[in-house]
DNA sequence: GGATGTGAACGACTTCACAGCG
DNA sequence: CGCTGTGAAGTCGTTCACATCC
C-alpha cells in the first residue's frame, strides 16, 4: 500500500513531549496510533455482529479471539476510546460501537462518487454493507459515452466533464478511482479539483495528491504477489514438522 | 488457541508460529522484515516500468521519489537482496528486477483458482497484469448451478464439489475467496482440504486457517472506512505545508 | 561528485505483567 | 474470581549520518 511521506496525520502521531500530558481534556485523548486505527473498523464490524447475536457485553479476550489479536492489544486499542470497560465484566457492546463510530468519524453519513464503471465498481456498488455504515454512492463517472446516461444499481453515470458540477451539487467528499493505471492520475487530479477530500485508489499505480487530500490505495495485483511470497516462504527453506493447530 | 500477530489492516497475515519464525525463514543471511516485503512488489512494478522507459540504472532516490518512500528506506530494503548497488551509479534495473522476482518467489509460475463468480472475480480475471507476473487462473467455482459449465474470460466454472479433483489436477496453489461473508469460512476450509496453500480473502470476515496455509485479507469496506477516518482527521487542521506536486 | 551500505539513534507498535476494581 | 487499564520491557521498523567506493 502506497504511503506518502509528506503529509503527517494530525492527531495520529504524537511526540514524546505529549507523554506527560496523560489525560486529555476533550477530543484528543492519549495517543492514537495509526496501527490502532487500522483495527478499529475490524472491531466495529465484529461488535455489530456480536450485538446482532444478542451479546450485551464483550471482553477483550472474546474480541481478540474472534479477530486473531491478543487481548492486551485489544485493551490498549480500546483504551483510546476512554474508560468504557468494567473490570470483571467487559465492555458494553452498544456503547463500544457508538464510541468507535464516533472516533472513526462515521457517526455521520458520507457521500462518495466512483470513477470508472467496470466490474470492480459494480462489485463495490452491489455490496450493500456500505449503506449500513453510512456510506452512500451518489454518482458514477466514465469516459465511455455509451455508458453515460445509464445507471448501475440505480446510480446515474455521468461524463467526466460534469464532475465539478456533480460533486458540488451532491457535496460528495470521497472518490473511488477504478480506472486503468494510465488514467488514474488524471482522474485523481480531476477529483481533487472538483473538491473531493479523500480518494480510494484501485489503480495499480502510485498517486500523487496535494496535502489535505487523503489517500488509501488498494492494489489487487500486489496482494496476490504478497500471497505468493508468503506461500513461497512457507514451503521453501522451512523443512520443519509444523504443528498444525 | 490464543492467536498471536493478527492481520495488519489490509492485512499481511501469516498463520504460523512467529516466535522463531525469523530464524527459520531465511536460508539467506539478512533478517528480512515483513515491512520490506510489503514494498517489494511496489518496487518491482515501478522498476519494470523504468525498464520499459529505457532506464538502465536507478538510484534509491529515483525509486523512492516515484513511490513516496525515503531514499534511505529504499536502500535498506534493497540491501536484503545483496549488494547490487554501485556507489555513484545506482542499481542496474534489470538485475534488480531479477533479484526481486527471485526473492518474492515469482520467478516461477503460480496457478490459482477463484471461488465465487461475481463482479469482483470478473474484475480480477479481466486484469491482464497478472499473467505478466506469472499468475494463471485455472478454474472458477460457484454454488450457482446456472453458472457451472459456463466460462468467464475463457476459464471454466465448476461446482464446489469438484474442487478437490480440479485442484489436484491443476496443481493450483493459490485460492481467491470472493463469496459472501457467510460462506467464506466454509469455502476456505474446502480450499485448504483440497490442498490450496494460500488464500486471498475478499469476504468481509476474519478467516481461521490452519498453520501452514498463508492468508492475505482485503476488506473493501474497511478501506472505505479508513479513508473516511483520514478525511475526518484532515478536516480540522488542514495543513498546506508541503509543496503540492 | 554522487550514490551505496550500514551502525546507531530514534520512534512506533506489541507483549508482559500486575495492580486494582467490581 | 475475572477482567480492565497501564507502566515497563521488548520487538520491530524508519531515519540519520557518515564512511566508503566508483
Amino acid at each position: 500500500m502506497a504511503r506518502r511521506n509528506g503529509p503527517r496525520f494530525p492527531g495520529l502521531s504524537m511526540s514524546k513531549s505529549d507523554k506527560e500530558q496523560n489525560h486529555a481534556v476533550n477530543g484528543l485523548e492519549p495517543r492514537l496510533s495509526r496501527a490502532s486505527v487500522g483495527r478499529f473498523s475490524l472491531y466495529l464490524r465484529r461488535l455489530q455482529r456480536f450485538l446482532r447475536e444478542g451479546v450485551p457485553t464483550v471482553s477483550s479476550g472474546m474480541l481478540g479471539e474472534a479477530l486473531g489479536i491478543t487481548d492486551a492489544q485489544v485493551r490498549k486499542d480500546l483504551a483510546y476510546l476512554g474508560n468504557l470497560g468494567q473490570p470483571g465484566i467487559g465492555y458494553p457492546t452498544q456503547e463500544l460501537i457508538d464510541a468507535l463510530r464516533g472516533r472513526l468519524g462515521i457517526n455521520r453519513d458520507w457521500t462518495a462518487v466512483v470513477v470508472g464503471v467496470g466490474n470492480l465498481s459494480r462489485a463495490l456498488l452491489r455490496y450493500r454493507g456500505f449503506e449500513k455504515q453510512g456510506f452512500r454512492f451518489v454518482a458514477l463517472f466514465d469516459v465511455d459515452p455509451e455508458k453515460v446516461g445509464q445507471q448501475v444499481e440505480g446510480i446515474d453515470i455521468y461524463a467526466l466533464e460534469s464532475m465539478p458540477e456533480i460533486v458540488r451539487n451532491t457535496g460528495a467528499e470521497l472518490g473511488v478511482v477504478a480506472v486503468p493505471a494510465e488514467a488514474a492520475q488524471a482522474v485523481a487530479d480531476a477529483l481533487v479539483a472538483a473538491g473531493i477530500r479523500g480518494i480510494l485508489n484501485f489503480a495499480p499505480t502510485a498517486l500523487r495528491l496535494p496535502a489535505g487530500t487523503s489517500l488509501i490505495a488498494v492494489d489487487l495485483a500486489v496482494q496476490l504477489e504478497q500471497l505468493a511470497f508468503l506461500v513461497h516462504l512457507n514451503q521453501g527453506p522451512i523443512d520443519h514438522t509444523s504443528p498444525t493447530h
